[in-house]
DNA sequence: TTAAACTGTTAAATATATTAAACAAAAAAT
DNA sequence: ATTTTTTGTTTAATATATTTAACAGTTTAA
């Protein structure tokens, strides 16, 4: 059976920090380029071995630890705000609250839908219940065959099963924080 | 202090050969050229992670593990012919028979001096005693101000601080294996 | 507030890993 | 003995990792 993504960014990431080093600091110290880092960091490449055992000397850990560090975030209880997950961008981009999330556990989701951005016209349908809040911004929400226009502070909360629709047709960014039980992807 | 050269080649072959896998099934059990494999195990490249990560994946064992691995070859006591370790090649090619040796360890190696070799004029010199016996071919050996030739079957014993020279006159391949102690480089 | 020294990220240039295909040698099959 | 597989290796073409240099945002100092 073979093991599940070897995570690298996660695990480079996290011991870095760990140390309190920064990405330059630890880029001098292993003459790599601290663009490598960063790269490395957001999954943006595939790093050749050399160069991560040179980063890895610098740290110092050895790449046998290095991969057996425990970086499961099955129990991860805050996650910072720069820690959530980007599960989509573009006109709508969604950051989600943990990682591989079980059924049992609801999906919160930070989006931002962009002026125009627009779920489709041809609806959603999933098995989840599924809430939200608006925070910043305007939104029309379509739920079955009833249209609504919700402002900051306003709520939602339906069965996803029913055909649903969101459409930012303000001039501004709208901000909604939603949450679905089960995940929906 | 970081670690000695990670020594993947070695790693990769032993392995490979405690399974009894061939380049080319483990290549398409891993999805990846048998070319990429031979490349790794001759030290040839600096394979990316996610490279690794596939072929360890077909064995199966995980980087953690693989890496953990004892390939130490302190006490490794039968080096087969081809574990000989190439430290040098062009006209004149040498065979070490072990690795990382002690000063009081002796250094065996193979050579193979193509027609027209020569250490060259500007005589040896280093700290060793120095073994030598002919396999194949003859050789002009030079040590001080004596000139010697030797075929096949002969040896030659000498401390090689005295200036000293190998030249292969003849028109075939000169084999010969020879022993420094301590290790000459 | 402004400037200076950091932070991490990105784009284009460069270096290098990886593949595909052909090779030669050894083992297996007929 | 002679095909036929299978072995590992090599070269040129291609894909991709890595660097250099510039960017924008944040923190620290003054």
């Amino acid at each position: 059976m073979p093991e599940k993504d070897i995570d690298i960014a996660n695990r480079l990431k996290t011991l870095r920090d760990e140390r309190n080093i920064s990405q330059r600091q630890l880029a001098k110290k292993s003459n790599v380029s601290n663009a490598a880092i960063s790269l490395i960091e957001n999954n943006k490449t595939n790093p050749s071995l050399g160069m991560l055992k040179k980063i890895l000397d610098a740290v110092p850990i050895s790449i046998s630890d290095f991969f057996a560090m425990d970086v499961s975030e099955e129990n991860k209880i805050v996650f910072r705000k720069n820690e959530l997950i980007e599960i989509g961008s573009g006109l709508i981009s969604y950051l989600q609250v943990g990682q591989n999330l079980k059924n049992n556990q609801p999906q919160m989701i930070l989006e931002r839908y962009k002026p125009g951005a627009d779920t489709g016209k041809s609806m959603l349908t999933h098995e989840s219940e599924e809430s939200g809040l608006i925070l910043e911004g305007r939104m029309e929400l379509t739920v079955g065959d009833q249209t609504y226009f919700l402002g900051a502070g306003d709520a939602y909360l339906f069965n996803s099963n029913i055909p649903h629709r969101f459409r930012n047709t303000g001039g501004i960014d709208c901000v909604i924080v939603s949450a679905c039980t089960p995940p929906s992807f």
